[in-house]
DNA sequence: GTCGATGCAAAAAATTTGCAAGTAA
DNA sequence: TTACTTGCAAATTTTTTGCATCGAC
C-alpha cells in the first residue's frame, strides 16, 4: 500500500472534514497532482495536469481549492517574480522542508534543504517571542534568499 | 539639511549612475514616496501619491520603475495574498531592518523588527553556506511568518 | 544630438464572480 | 434532501507592450 494512503484515506481527509469541506475528485485530483509534483506549479499547470485524470476540472476550480488549501496551509503559495502565482504543498506528514534561492537576473529558482538545524533554532526562538508579542498563532512561514546565481555573476 | 540628502544628491544616484541609468523627475518622485511611506504600498497607490508631487507621471512608468528598483535590490516586491504586488524601499541607508507576520484569516500583516539578534546569526551562517554550495551572491532575503492574528484566533 | 525614458491607449494575463446545475454526505 | 461544489462564460483587475514624443546627459 502507497504511504500515506491507508484504505483509501489520504492524510488531507481529516483536515477536509474537520473544516466542513467536502472531498470531491476534482479536490482529490488536484492534491494528487500537488503531491507528485516536482517543481512549484503555477494554477494553469495545475489544471493542465488534473485534467489527465479528471478531464472535467475546471480552471476556476483550481483557484477555488488552491485559496483553500493555502487558507488551510496545506499549500503555500509564491511570486517568484514571472507574474504568475506558484504553488506548493507543504502540509504533507512526509514532506520535506526546504526553502528557496532566488536569481535577481534571470529568475532561476533553487530549493534548498541545507543548514535547517540551524534555522531550526532560529525559528524556535523567534515564533515563541513573536507569538508572545503579537499573540499570533504562527502556523508556517516563509524564507527566501536573493541575488545573481552562477551564470549570472559572469 | 534632511538626513540622506546633501546638497540634493540622495543616496541612490550614484546606484542610477552606475547603472546606466538617468536620474529623472518621475524615477526621484517615486522614490521620495517610498521613503516616505509608513506602509507597504501597491503599484496604484504608489501612482496616486507621485501624482501629488508630480501629475504628469503616468501609472506604466511606476510599474516600469520599481521593476528596475527590485531589480537592483533597492526595493523589495511583497505577495500578501490580496492580489496585488506590495512594495518597500529596503536598500536605503537608514532603513530599520523588519520582517512580516502575516494573518492567513484577515490578510492583516503586521512589521516587526525584534529578534533580529537570532535572525543575525542564523543568516550569517545560512548565507555563507549557501553561497558557497550554490555560488550564489546573495544580496537580500525575505522572512514571513503566517498565522492567525489575536482576533482572528477567536 | 543621442539614446534612454515617458505617457497614452490598447493588449495581454491572471484571477474572480454570477449562476444554474451537479453531487457529497 | 440539503447545502456545498462545480463548470462555464463574462467580468474585473493587474500588469505589459507598441509607439511617437520628450528630456537627461
Amino acid at each position: 500500500m502507497p504511504r500515506g494512503n491507508r484504505g483509501g484515506q489520504r492524510w488531507w481527509h481529516g483536515r477536509f472534514r474537520q473544516g466542513g469541506l467536502r472531498i470531491t475528485m476534482g479536490r482529490e485530483a488536484i492534491l494528487n497532482v500537488l503531491t507528485r509534483a516536482k517543481k512549484h506549479l503555477s494554477a494553469e499547470e495545475i489544471y493542465l495536469a488534473v485534467r489527465q485524470q479528471y478531464p472535467s476540472i475546471g480552471l476556476t476550480s483550481i483557484y477555488r481549492t488552491l485559496e483553500i488549501l493555502t487558507g488551510m496551509g496545506l499549500v503555500q503559495k509564491f511570486d517568484f517574480g514571472d507574474g504568475r502565482a506558484r504553488f506548493e504543498l507543504t502540509g504533507a506528514p512526509d514532506q520535506e522542508h526546504h526553502h528557496h534561492l532566488i536569481c535577481r537576473r534571470c529568475g532561476r529558482v533553487i530549493d534548498y534543504r541545507d543548514f535547517m538545524e540551524e534555522e531550526l533554532e532560529f525559528l524556535r526562538i523567534t515564533e515563541r517571542g513573536l507569538s508572545k508579542k503579537y499573540r499570533f498563532e504562527i502556523s508556517g512561514h516563509m524564507i527566501q534568499f536573493y541575488g545573481l546565481c552562477e551564470k549570472c555573476r559572469a
